[in-house]
RNA sequence: GGAGAGAUGGCUGAGUGGUCGAAAGCACCGGUCUUGAAAACCGGCAAGGAUUAACGUCCUUCUAGGGUUCAAAUCCCUAUCUCUCCGCCA
């Protein structure tokens, strides 16, 4: 959510800002939302003055002696004209309040200066090239076709057990993949300083506002109803692990942690993408980072949490670039992002497999989310995520960048330890 | 699933209808003392919002939503959550 502040002294510079990502802000409906409310703060306030004071009189009127009938008397009429007044404004202050929420609610966060200016991920910038894409002297498969001959990834069975994009991880691919979640794990808890939480996956709509997943996104999301009350399955581990300090005062900033769970999407819209093997599924499994900063401290927060996901692909030796996204191919929340891709040689080509993002005080003003500076003022946190990384994605990386010609798949080095020593899948 | 108790500021915790936004302690901030620190002592310290050039003035908030009342942290109803006991259970 936007500061109102913000909007309230320089509507047209956001604006402006926010056309540059795509979405008209409508100026002359803020205009007058903000003015209506304006307006009733006012008298809503002035009458409850007023009200408070009338009965402060009773009280007064009785310790001076007068019986309570008696000091009810002498201010009745006048309370209860102001009653009437008070209690219709009030009906309308909270209507203008809740539209004008639900107005900012729906407003994404401002881009960063420095983010390039675009409108999808082609005008998304690349900031480094990291490793460089093999080659291969037999013919390639694709992680769908290795997953076969390995008899290691069965699509039908997911299928049958559950519906399209479901998959079954079977023998040493459902521990490769295992492993490398473990080693993700081990890897940012150990070498990299986060905490290491075990949280929900079923949450309630207060955590998914506060991350900015609802009320805009609903569709996106698997949604389960429990006596009658609205859950819902995280699409990613940041929605809990941000909300850990929702409505608090924090200290003993930076907090940083990091989370092993399954992810749930219902990817409403992307029906017809990536309808091939693993790339896009309903359930899969990633590892989150996320840190929560001082607003002076974020900047920074976000190149060394980015660096801590890069991490794993080079520990993992896969190829891979970093990009840094344009104002059109950013998130709801994100301020700047940074997308890792990792090289797939079935499709030649790049594909995401971690967003490392800063949602600057975004995410922390809806989740009210403060700190003290010097034992006085409170601030809103900064607040970052990113994947360190997608599993899933990363299991079909590790399968197409390490197959062999007879089909078989050499365990990178870094995880042999977790496969107990086994250093190749056939 | 059954029976009971509870939810108050960063934390602990007093407060059962009338200047209560709320005692006290801890934590925190400032100061005195000290070579420095600790201790001790003095002072400050809830959040959000409206308005103001500023000082200030005003409003809201004691889990949430309703209700009673001239007046609610305090009484009533509902929901959520927590704790204790019983049952069931991985």
């Amino acid at each position: 959510m936007l500061d109102i502040k913000l909007l309230r002294n320089d509507v047209d510079t956001i604006a402006n800002a926010l056309q540059k990502r795509g979405f008209t802000f409508d100026v002359d409906q803020f205009n007058q939302l903000e003015s209506m409310r304006k307006a009733s703060d006012i008298k809503t306030q002035q009458l409850q003055s007023d009200r408070k004071k009338a009965s402060k009189k009773v009280g007064e009127l009785i310790q001076s002696g007068k019986t309570v009938d008696e000091a009810k008397a002498e201010v009745s009429q006048l309370i209860g004209t102001i009653s009437q007044a008070l209690d219709q404004e009030v009906t309308k202050n909270k209507a203008i309040n809740d539209e004008l929420l639900q107005f900012l609610s729906g407003i994404p966060n401002i881009p960063d200066a420095d983010v390039p200016e675009g409108k999808d991920e082609s005008d998304n910038k690349v900031v480094s090239l990291v490793g460089e894409p093999k080659g291969f002297d037999f013919e390639i498969k694709d992680h769908v076709d290795l997953g076969a001959t390995l008899d290691g990834m069965d699509f039908d069975t997911g299928v049958k057990l559950s519906g399209s994009r479901f998959v079954v991880l079977k023998e040493g691919i459902a521990r490769l993949h295992r492993a490398l979640a473990q080693f993700m794990l081990d890897t940012h808890a150990v070498d990299h300083g986060y905490s290491e939480v075990n949280v929900p996956v079923i949450v309630n709509s207060d955590t998914l506002k506060g991350t900015g997943q609802l009320p805009k996104f609903e569709e996106d999301l698997f949604k389960i109803e429990h006596d009658n009350r609205p859950f819902y399955l995280i699409p990613t581990a940041e929605a809990p692990i941000t909300n850990l300090y929702r409505d608090e005062i924090v200290t003993d900033l930076p907090k940083k942690f990091v989370a092993h769970t399954p992810c749930f999407r219902s990817e409403a819209g992307s029906y017809g993408r990536d309808v091939r093997g693993m790339i896009r599924q309903h359930q899969f499994e990633k590892v989150e980072l996320v840190q929560i900063v001082s607003a002076s401290e974020s900047d920074k927060a976000l190149e060394e949490l980015t660096s801590h996901a890069e991490n794993i692909l080079k520990a993992l030796e896969l190829p891979y670039r970093k990009v840094l996204l344009c104002t059109g191919d950013m998130g709801f929340s994100a301020a700047k992002t940074y997308d890792l891709e990792v090289w797939l040689p079935s499709q030649n080509t790049y594909r995401e497999i971690s967003s490392c993002s800063n949602t600057r005080d975004f995410q922390a003003r809806r989740m009210q989310t403060r700190e003290k500076i010097d034992g006085k003022q409170t601030a809103f946190v900064h607040t970052l995520n990113g994947s360190g990384l997608a599993v899933g994605r990363t299991l079909i990386a590790v399968m197409e960048n390490y197959q062999q010609a007879d089909g078989s798949i050499a365990v990178p080095d870094c995880l042999v330890p977790y496969m107990r020593g086994q250093k190749v899948i056939a």
